[in-house]
DNA sequence: GATGAATGAGCCTTCATTCAT
DNA sequence: GATGAATGAAGGCTCATTCAT
């Protein structure tokens, strides 16, 4: 008991500077974290940061291990709710995704600080690439379901397809950062669907369910 | 002529670190930017670089001002050779940002790392609002121009199908960024055709074309 | 009972404690001396070396204290066991001095490494110069011992040579740290003999011996 | 001339730089050098120390290199200026060994402290082993150029007496470093004289030259 | 105009020390 | 007594910026 106390207390603390570097890295830019301002963030000293991750490094590698997991359990669990239809689970995953607390002004501001910096890194590569597949086969996986072998609409097969509709939930997502006043959950569902309704028909009626 | 000589000297020296601090953007992410590096980069002395913008936030604002200038320069120069068809402008649009030179790795890769720290800059957020508000209107343009005043398929306004357009461009620079060897332009390409074509049913036909 | 178990213990968790910050000290140099080294090394948790010495000067310290008592140990047992004749006192102090386990590779580093510290430190210095002065007097009343009153060869007095023994065997450690492979005990010792045969002739004698 | 003079002016600081780490050495310790002390010793400003070593290791190291540097010149125009006969060649490397400025205080302590650290030091191993070799060699030189090939008093080869006499030499060293105040050059000289006499008949009559 | 040595603020990291458990 | 999480001071190092040459 006295061991599972002190094992949570550090379990705790460690969540408090996950979470502290994200809102750091909300607030002032990936170039902005500083050791020192997350332990302040946090309301810890200074030194703890090191203590519990070492680096700097590994502290923003851990920061978007969590982003990862609380992404990916998002769209896991869409699907399992959605119930068996796959166009039931598509729509549902196109909300959740776009909605929020997924879509939120300070979660997308710091997957942008990430992937801006991704392409220069090689374990935040590496990361994003592991993400990445299991994302892209889930949302393929649905597509097969509502079609026959040989769909090819407007000459794109069915990953083209997959990978097209991820891009403008991203492209939503960077728009919701560049230019929030602007973006509106609702028009960007209403797009993945417009776009899905010239591959797929059953698109054109759920239109109206948004 | 002696001046002449001097001050285009002055404006070529200028252009080298600006394009230094493209590469060193590119190779290193926005966090690996330094002053000695970008300097070292460009061939020149360590100094130089405040000696010319002052400060290295100088410097970065300057190459982020060349990176708009030269986006814009395309979508612009897209337009006016592409006839006077709308669909036409739309198609050769969409090409030129979705096809390298534009859509390039190096291109991309500094883009986002603007992007990263745009949220936390004001400066870079005035900078990006101002551009994507007339890139914007370009598309919403063009779009207008093709359709009757009471248009409004799936719901969408046109300025939201403009959104969109625009959005799901941003989307696959963020994917040939992350995914380099997934991204084909092609598809990408494509891509926005279908989604233009559950709007605008040319866009049916313009597909063979690519 | 129970009460001499806790006091042996606590005894010998300060012995274990010592004897890792030798270890750490050997493998580490004096600069390399953590208390968290020496905590690992001694298979003991964190703050125990604070709990115990309360700080880390005072745990160097007593260190060098049982390291100057290991000394002299070494030299007082050699004279008690070498026999009454102050020749065969001399050259089995000699020899215990500069053969193992007192001249070791580890032990010598020790040294060395508090030596170069002691300049700086008053604390060392004192203790040093504390030990010294017995040792010193130690070997010069074995040589008072083998002479007349106005001995007086190469202008020396036996004090100084006294010192000269003792420098010389300092010497040759320093040699065993610095160059251990070039070091061999027996011409150290055989060196010794040979500078006291220049004031003693019966050490002529005693070369044989070695 | 100009770029002489920038030249010039680093070499400068650089050598202040190596003078002022001497001196934090001497004054505080091998454990109590600061780059911020080096500097302020100096009188130089914080960052000063890594612009022109990099780190403070490599500042360590140069200075070591310094001190050898320094020490060989000694010995080298010790013999150089001795004139032909062997023994005046060693009479003089001794004394030029044994007195001031060699034998000074501030420069002995700074030797010890870089011998303490040097067991656990590899570069510093290397560079030590490296000019003792030299210095070896030199001693042995000298001293074979005063005997017939089959020598051997005492048993001791040549070699082990030029190691014993240089390790004298350092144990008189350590000896000024712990105990100032009993110390006496004209002592060590006579001993080391003393060494060499039972070796070296010769040098029974020069004890008096002292 | 250009150079690069020098400055000094700020950051990451280490580590002795404390103290609740 | 022992543990190890937490603290906070201090050090090495980086780097934007300045300025004498």
């Amino acid at each position: 008991m006295n061991t599972i106390t002190r094992t949570e207390q550090k379990q705790l603390t460690r969540q408090k500077l996950i979470e502290a570097t994200f809102e750091v890295i909300a607030a002032e830019g990936f170039s902005g974290v500083t050791m020192a301002k997350v332990a302040q963030c946090a309301d810890l000293s200074r030194g703890i940061g090191n203590f519990h991750f070492q680096t700097k490094e590994q502290l923003l590698l851990e920061t978007l291990h969590a982003l990862y997991r609380e992404f990916e359990n998002a769209w896991r669990s869409a699907i399992a709710n959605a119930g068996p239809a796959p166009i039931d689970q598509l729509t549902d995953l196109i909300k959740r995704i776009l909605e929020p607390p997924i879509a939120d002004p300070k979660k997308v501001a710091v997957w942008m600080a990430y992937w801006g910096e991704t392409p220069s890194r090689k374990t935040y590569m590496e990361l994003c690439e592991m993400h990445d597949r299991e994302w892209e086969a889930a949302v393929e996986k649905i597509l097969r379901s509502m079609v026959s072998v040989d769909f090819n609409p407007h000459g794109m097969k069915l990953h083209a397809i997959a990978e097209s509709l991820i891009a403008m939930m991203d492209g939503f997502w960077l728009e919701y950062l560049l230019a929030p006043d602007r973006f509106k959950p609702q028009d960007a569902i209403k797009a993945c669907f417009a776009f899905l309704s010239s591959f797929f028909p059953d698109f054109q009626q759920s239109d109206k369910d948004i």
